[in-house]
DNA sequence: AATTAGTTCAACTAAATGGTTGAACTTATT
DNA sequence: AATAAGTTCAACCATTTAGTTGAACTAATT
């Protein structure tokens, strides 16, 4: 009765690594245990099944995600200082978590109502200080008519969308690993000014 | 000897239905027999196997979208137009296709060979008239320093995610069917606004 | 009408997969 | 040392799944 966190721990990395990469549907249980270098029972030991199993890694990966962001967008910083922070912490994040952005999406969108019930669980909402701070803005002029979720809406589009696509844009661009790297990293800078200057009032 | 074009049509149409709502590993070929009206049978006498189902289902979604993205690259019009362009093609085609981005880059992930291979097959890489636009632009000195990669890369990410993230877009931003809709149609002008304006020389 | 090629289906098979069981083993507690 | 609680595993099991088979049927061709 030492080892067992040890054991659960290890297992849940993997599945997380496995689940991430395959999909609920192209996840193997077998291919957990034999990464996890244990047997297959002691899965269900201690997570009585696939689907629960799943359902962890899953949560686990949006809470590396949501959270954070909307951590972000309640910060009591300006909102040009806000944009950098969103673009970096999306840079940053998937730097280590290459499988989570396309995981989460899709697999989101295969159980919408599981989904939406684990975001009424959490307190997950738009912040109200970021709503109002893009209204401000508006209000005082300084940027274009646009609503705090459109606005949203085009950072996070930004980012995530080459990390989504990352095949494609590695074939089309012909870029391989590091070009790709590089190519993100380009947009740190890149999107922050797309994003601001788009909005400038004309 | 009459209708057989019409079963094989049918099981097509369904398979990319099926293919496209839960992917390869989540799709399954009684589900398509059952939705075709069709024995099981008939999907391996017309389709070989489910591999090669697949293959011709996945290849024609990329056929959806590739060649008609390059086509309006390669037109021979000013570059504020050619945004516009793209912006409202993938709206009109996400509204006859709802699952086909999600289905095409979740797919493409999964087996990049594949994909990469594919791809290599058609003609298709960024169309040189579309990158010596966006480059006369910069030299011109109309647009601030941007590679066309980048520049396409942007209107790109700004059409499709909220696309692919119908889900969470609809939950966080609490939007049903038809707001959600909206919200899309409203990016039709947005998008192109906030990209050219964005690449304004400062 | 007979032949032939193409089409459909019910019943079947082999393999894979998630999950179970019961015995053996380990470790902590008394 | 004895007991109890938690942990590990090899061998099974039931179900699902892609794929096969062979006979029956249909329709065009001769």
């Amino acid at each position: 009765m030492a080892l067992e966190k040890e054991t659960e721990e290890k297992i849940f990395r993997v599945a997380q690594t496995v689940f991430q990469k395959r999909g609920f549907e192209g996840a193997r249980m077998q291919e957990i245990a034999d990464e996890a270098e244990i047997n297959k029972s002691m899965l269900h030991y201690y997570f009585r099944s696939k689907d629960k199993l799943f359902q962890e890694v899953f949560q686990a990966g949006v809470k590396k995600i949501m959270p954070q962001l909307f951590g972000i967008l309640k910060e009591e910083v300006p909102l040009q200082q806000k944009v950098h922070n969103i673009v970096n912490f999306y840079h940053d994040m998937f730097r280590d978590n290459q499988y989570l952005p396309s995981f989460v999406i899709y697999e989101m969108n295969q159980h919408p109502d599981r989904f939406k019930e684990f975001i009424g669980m959490m307190n997950i909402q738009l912040p109200s200080i970021f709503s109002e701070q893009v209204s401000a803005e508006v209000q005082a002029g300084r940027i274009r008519e646009i609503s705090p979720e459109q606005f949203l809406m085009n950072i996070v589009s930004m980012c995530m969308m080459p990390m989504l696509a990352k095949t494609m844009v590695q074939t089309i661009f012909s870029l391989d690993e590091p070009a790709y790297f590089e190519f993100l990293e380009e947009r740190r800078s890149l999107i922050p000014e797309i994003i601001l200057k788009g909005v400038k009032p004309t």
